[in-house]
DNA sequence: CATGAATGAGAGTTCATTCAT
DNA sequence: TATGAATGAACTCTCATTCAT
């Protein structure tokens, strides 16, 4: 593992513990086993560093979003289960992602902002195309997006890979509650 | 409004918005419209501030949830209600509870921790419920549960009173949804 | 005498031997009998403590020279003993202004350098004038102004109260090193 | 050009432009078109890399100074000719022996304050000659070697070669200048 | 009740310099 | 010859908090 790689890995795990405000400089050096002026050969500031982990975090996202194909529900259950399998297969970088954006100012928050948005769409589009096609009822669309989302990304919040649950019954389980609460008929 | 209320007000505007970490003792005075020093004489320290916030909304909705009686759906779908509406109307007080306790530490965080623990215990109860008496179908109560917390706690993230959405068509909406997702006899 | 002069003395102190970038924060605030913390109640940053001294020194000289008046060669006469009078009594102030230019940055550099250039304009206009009326021979006025307010500031850089010329004499000789190098009729 | 060369000049300039305390190691490094570790296999450290610019720069004046012959007048003259040649010629350089003589330490900084004294020696000559053969009529004769200097190295402080005014005629009149504030006979 | 003054500790960041490769 | 890596010390500045008035 690079040096580059061992930092980043200390931001993405410190970062989700104490939040972006809540961790300073120096127990990031400590934590990636360097010191603080070392750590400056490895990043820019502070702040790139968490860009840097949500553009990376975010790109994956989409990235497999847009491989996602088939009819309006099987969309939708996909969507799903990419998502709750990468909460909780990497549910620091996702906790940082979804807790962290606040910290985030002028441009690069601009930045992140509009990559959240376009994974978003693909949630949009799946529901709003599962509502014309009449295989979901729901009486807002947006608002079950964002309860679905909430929904899903909160796994990273609470999934442990130690726990008693499974995470491909994980997965299958979310698609079977997503279904049932946008109304999928049976 | 006393000078406390004031205080307590602009703390919980300012650590919604800014998390407890990135909010400044001098931040709150001004928000506040006092000088840092005044602030003391109305407050204990930061984190004194912090926890009265978590205790407070905690302990109103353990209050509100108390309350709830019925059969086992009925009393689901008013926590759901209950809480959706608690979560829209105070979104900043229940975002702070929801997304700032890892700032607390030592004996506070336990107390905390615990009354949380206590309050989800109603929806724990309420799920339960519902399976033994076979009204409801889920895979797994406990991610149950905490999928349906995320889900209505993010009500905080993105509701506003502002916007086009109704809160008691909002409540009424996650209602159906919930009793979707955990599979209820139609 | 208040903490603020304090302050700002230790700076022009600080600035004229060591230089701008040659003086910490914590050098300012030990030769202020202050922490470096305290510091900061009785000033904004480090260069706004650098455009205050420069803004006080600049008006200043400013403000003596609109009061000059004379015929061409009296009102030259007038402004190097006052030229010179503020640098040998001020010469920390006077140095840093003529010194620290460059340490400034942005907008407030502007602000100075208009300052500064608003003053050389009385000097300028006291040669233009002089030539005009034949009392002064120059081969080019914007060089005889440079040259002549290089050595009338360059006071500053050695003339010492303690030494052995008499504040008086010394402006009269450099009143009369003026005419002669401006080719002043007898 | 030798790398020896361009780091020197590199020094050269950006001592110049921001001072010596205004300059990193790395702005230097940058300017040479170096990484800053290869910057040390061409100069000892950032005061060395001073000393040796000042030190060369008084050298030459040295010897210049030292070539000067001629009657009492026309030996200051030639004095003041070759000092404001050499200051719009090598701006930089000379600026940078004028005005970062104070971030010398120790033993670097007393030999080259004693080259500037033998330097300076050169010029008190040539004006106390002149006073005692009659030629020049000054009331001190140690002011008006100070004020003579501070006159011609001011020069380096606003001469551009790409201005409007060519520098032979630049040397003579500070020859006239000169003559003129020190009280030559005609 | 209110606050200006004060501070040790720590924030993020850069410093000049060294050294193994 | 060249440099990436490394660092202790220092940088400017802000932190949460206390206290005398």
């Amino acid at each position: 593992m690079t040096t580059e790689e061992r930092v980043r890995e200390a931001a993405v795990r410190l970062f989700a513990e104490r939040g972006f405000h809540g961790t300073g400089i120096r127990d990031l050096a400590q934590a990636a086993g360097l010191s603080s002026a070392t750590l400056y050969h490895y990043m820019g500031t502070k702040e790139d560093l968490l860009v840097e982990i949500m553009r990376t975090s975010l790109t994956e996202l989409i990235g497999k979003a847009e491989q996602i194909t088939g009819d309006e529900t099987d969309r939708l259950v996909s969507l799903v289960k990419m998502h709750v399998r990468a909460h909780a297969e990497k549910p620091r970088e996702t906790a940082v992602v979804d807790g962290e954006m606040r910290a985030l100012t002028g441009e690069r928050r601009e930045e992140i902002v509009a990559l959240r948005d376009r994974y978003e769409r693909f949630w949009q589009d799946a529901i709003d195309d599962g509502v014309k096609a009449r295989k979901l009822t729901v009486a807002d669309p947006s608002v079950a997006r964002l309860a679905l989302l909430e929904m899903c990304s909160g796994v990273s919040r609470w999934y442990s890979p130690d726990g008693p649950v499974n995470l491909s019954d994980l997965t299958i389980q979310y698609g079977a509650m997503a279904l049932g609460m946008l109304g999928a008929a049976r």
